[in-house]
RNA sequence: GGGCGGGUAGCUCAGUUGGGAGAGCGUCGGCCUUACAAGCCGAAGGUCACAGGUUCAAUUCCUGUUCCGCCUACCA
């Protein structure tokens, strides 16, 4: 038996643990009488909390994968974390601080393990609060990006693409993350437009007098400059190209060229060269064999080439430049402009655009087969929209850097040789340089953008390269759900990898939701206090409303806002399922639902009624679940619960289960009810649980592996259901004259109803247990289309029937009047227009028959209303 | 600069082949009707951003305008 109130808090842990105890979230390897489905979870960082983001990403995943498992198939979510390199490092590098040592202190070996120790005490945290939330993984199977598995696949393909010339070494310009002291890829750096300036400085000529102005949004870098660049076509300065300007302050004597992508319209159509500190300016230098002078050091530090500002910050020697240029008079002009300016996605550092020796994935050809594979189909983006970005972006990208100059993560497998400068790439440390075989070898200290190992997660969490068996079984997966935001840096690269290194899509589907905002459509951020904690709302309200809420907001391709309110609502759907299950238990005694199904005869309309609605529910429920439209499920499953299942047949169960023969609404009750438990568990499915194992019946061990309903013909009744659908409009229409009239719920009315059709006459007479019971009506009388109108009463029509509510000495006849008035006001207009689109030729004649045939019928219908209104009215009056 | 998404009831949002505008919350009125007051019954409330076009018919398709949000970009 039930409590009397739901407490989560309870059942919760309890029930989780039971899960794990019988191994339920666990798929075999070697089971080969079950179509395997498969989900890779998007790994958290091993240092992360949980937060809105994760509860939503994985509240669906457990949705598909609890609904997949119901359903059949060998179901295998893959759980584990991500080593999340740079963020690791500055969550262990801000603990060593608050201890007042730093990692140089310790050195890279001490450092790293002092990050497997942090990992060791804090990383189990996200996966504790994955588990709270229900999340019904493999947990056996955990993997974490470090591991010596996961490492070697990653060893693996550097070697391979390295070897295949698709993973290169080479001095370029990339984004810089002083802070961080590494590069970054173009993703890892966010671009925002800033108020800013544009200053004009002054660059005389060397030769004659004269001077060229240039426009920058950058002074300082004017130090590294190297030449002056001009547009070939500029007939400003034809004569000037190939002549020299002095650079003011430095004092250099630096050229003057042309080159084509300088535009004309800009400034004064004349700009500096800093070739490195700046993309453009790089390649422009190589174009035009240009010198190259690195002004600013790693840490955003002016070095010794910048003269007399060597030792300052990048940004105070912007101001002290920008004096000195004014004070010797060289500044011409400065303008407020917004500039663009690149942050860390880590830090928020502004980046610096810097010269260094990196290594890079040449990803077009590995693009090209990712771009292929969506446009086949072989992998399906949803929502559709989704696809136009990944191929734009696909078809642009650049070469990805992915050397990152930090300790923790996966070390770059490439020796150097210090005598003959050879580079070795091996999985394993080579005895001796290949090529002289005689000189001393360095690893290189570098380490691997963190999304390189993250881009194989779909293959090296299954023991790639191994041919496994969990390979075998599982890859590829069926279906990726992950945030729109990781589209680049993750789903990209999985298919490319995937593609690669498997010969196969890592995924069938890749479900893309959105982010999570906060009530105002905010994104959430600790500096605007604005964020909501997951844990906090499954302390209030309980992981089920909470999952609840998270899947019924989940709409496609829409932003997430959640509120605490929102959650409210959904406990309190919980329990009114709860309440529910104690009605149903309450009221089932006697019934052995072993026993089978009772035979149609035996079913009351109301029985076939909620056995039809039941069969639609569950064709809406799976539909919508196979489709990822999350918060359609939601909505069907809730609709149908509360107010088809509870607020109708419960009230309808309750006069058949008052009477004699109350068997089959027993039954029916038992039946419903199990199955809504079982349609709800993938979205609830703790209280599911709960419920379900007190239901009676034999052979049951848990919901989680019980099968998920299907529709059965035999429930299928849509000819009985269909008066059942006018009983209830009788019912609601003598509640509405109650409401509306102020007739009090506890005073008993008779009822006089007006059936063209005698066959429905006869069958709602048959009913009338049901008007009585639910309108709390005394008497049902019956009259035909030839019976006068009845005296003084209320009326409403509904669907062909005339439903009226004698008033005498009930309520005020006047209101009434005015009431009606209001109605056939109401009606006429609807009726007008319909019959304005009726008598118009062009409509008849080009609509499709059956929108035609709706019409009128609807015409027809309001007609008869009208009528019927304006006799009550007159009736009323008389 | 390019691209994408959005503007529907007081609030938050649904609305998939173009054919009588929906939900939840909130508001108002009435109810402790023996599962549930975390509840039940009833009601009010919208020129579907604006302007054109296609069509017998447009919230839905097309064009333009405007406002908001996001992504992306090597114009100093």
């Amino acid at each position: 038996m039930l409590e009397k109130e739901y407490d989560p808090k309870d059942i919760e842990q309890k029930w989780y643990d039971v899960w794990l105890e019988h191994n339920y979230f666990h798929a075999r390897d070697d089971d080969g009488s079950r179509k395997p489905y498969t989900i890779v979870i998007p790994p958290p960082n091993v240092t992360g909390v949980l937060h809105m983001g994760h509860a939503l990403n994985n509240t669906l995943q457990d949705v598909m994968i609890r609904f997949k498992r119901m359903d059949g198939y060998n179901a295998l979510w893959m759980p584990g974390t991500d080593h999340a390199g740079i963020a690791t490092q500055n969550v262990v590098e801000k603990y060593l601080a608050s201890q007042g040592r730093s990692r140089h202190d310790l050195g890279r070996e001490a450092f790293i393990e002092e990050v497997w120790k942090w990992r060791e005490k804090h990383g189990g945290l996200i996966i504790t609060q994955l588990k709270r939330l229900g999340a019904s993984c493999d947990w056996d199977r955990t993997r974490f990006t470090m591991d010596e598995g996961l490492s070697n696949a990653v060893k693996k393909v550097f070697v391979s693409l390295y070897e295949e010339g698709l993973i290169f070494r080479s001095d370029y310009i990339v984004n810089w993350c002083p802070r961080c002291h590494s590069a970054l890829s173009d993703l890892e750096v966010e671009h925002e437009e800033e108020d800013g300036h544009l200053w004009h400085i002054r660059y005389p000529y060397a030769e004659g007098s004269g001077e060229v102005i240039v426009a920058t949004t950058r002074p300082e870098t004017m130090l590294g400059d190297t030449c002056v660049a001009v547009n070939p076509s500029d007939e400003r300065y034809t004569d000037l190209v190939g002549k020299s300007v002095i650079l003011p302050v430095m004092n250099r004597r630096i050229p003057v060229i042309a080159d084509f992508m300088v535009d004309k319209e800009f400034g004064t159509g004349a700009v500096k060269i800093t070739p490195a500190h700046d993309l453009n300016d790089y390649e422009m230098s190589i174009r035009h064999n240009l010198d190259v002078v690195v002004i600013i050091d790693e840490s955003g530090i002016m070095n010794e080439n910048a003269g007399p500002y060597q030792g300052m910050d990048r940004f105070d020697c912007r101001e002290a430049l920008e004096k000195d240029l004014q004070d010797q008079g060289y500044l011409v002009d400065k303008t407020p402009y917004r500039v663009p300016v690149g942050k860390c996605y880590r830090c928020k550092s502004v980046i610096e655009p810097y010269l260094s020796k990196q290594w890079f994935v040449k990803v077009r050809p590995l693009a090209e087969a990712a771009i292929k594979a969506v446009e086949e189909g072989r992998t399906r983006i949803v929502p559709k929209q989704w696809e136009k970005v990944y191929y734009e972006w696909m078809h642009n990208i650049r070469d990805w850097c992915i050397s990152r100059q930090i300790w923790w993560g996966h070390r770059i497998p490439a020796w150097y040789c210090d005598a003959c400068d050879e580079i070795i790439v091996s999985e394993n440390e080579p005895a001796a340089c290949t090529r002289c075989k005689n000189g001393t070898l360095r690893q290189e200290t570098d380490v691997l953008d963190t999304w390189f190992s993250s881009g194989l997660w779909p293959f090296s969490t299954m023991g790639w390269p191994d041919q496994t068996p969990a390979l075998k079984t599982f890859y590829p997966t069926d279906v990726l759900i992950t945030g729109f935001d990781i589209l680049f840096f993750w789903v990209a690269r999985m298919m490319m990898l995937g593609i690669k290194f498997m010969g196969e899509v890592p995924f069938r589907d890749v479900y893309l939701h959105a982010l999570v905002r906060d009530e105002q459509g905010q994104k959430m951020s600790k500096s605007k206090g604005n964020i909501v904690d997951p844990i906090t709302e499954m302390d209030k309200y309980g992981a089920d409303a909470f999952r609840f809420a998270l899947t019924a907001f989940a709409a496609m391709g829409r932003d997430v806002r959640i509120s605490d309110k929102r959650v409210q609502g959904y406990r309190f759907f919980i329990n009114k399922i709860w309440n529910a299950g104690r009605f149903v238990l309450a009221n089932i005694e006697g019934l052995d639902p072993d026993r089978g199904a009772l035979d149609s005869a035996a079913l009351s309309i109301a029985d076939k009624w909620i056995l039809t609605e039941l069969n639609r529910t569950i064709a809406g429920a799976r539909a919508a679940f196979e489709d990822y439209r999350f918060n359609e499920a939601a909505d069907i499953l809730y609709q149908f619960t509360w107010h088809t299942f509870c607020d109708w047949y419960i009230e309808l169960s309750k006069p058949m289960l008052a009477g004699e023969d109350s068997l089959s609404a027993k039954w029916v009750l038992y039946t419903v009810f199990k199955a809504i438990l079982e349609l709800l568990h993938p979205i609830i499915p703790f209280v599911t649980e709960e419920i379900w194992q007190c239901l009676p019946g034999q052979g049951k061990d848990s919901i989680v592996i019980t099968s998920y309903p299907r529709e059965r013909k035999e429930f299928d009744y849509s000819a009985d259901a269909e008066l059942m659908g006018t009983i209830i409009e009788v019912i609601s229409g003598v509640r509405s004259i109650r409401g509306e009239t102020g007739i009090s719920p506890s005073v008993q009315l008779d009822v006089v109803i007006r059936v063209a059709n005698p066959e429905v006459q006869s069958l709602l007479g048959l009913n009338r247990v049901y008007i009585k019971e639910l309108a709390r009506v005394r008497e049902v009388v019956f009259i035909t289309g030839t019976d006068q109108h009845p005296k003084r009463c209320a009326l409403a029509v509904r669907k062909g029937l005339e439903v009226y509510v004698p008033l005498e000495g009930v309520v005020d006849i006047e209101k009434e009047m005015e009431r009606l008035d209001k109605q056939k006001a109401k009606v006429h207009k609807e009726l007008e227009d319909k019959r304005k689109k009726l008598s118009n030729r062009n409509f008849v004649e080009k609509a499709k028959k059956d929108v035609v045939e709706e019409q009128m019928r609807l015409r027809d219908e309001l007609e008869f209303e009208l009528k019927s209104l304006q006799k009550a009215h007159e009736l009323l009056a008389g």
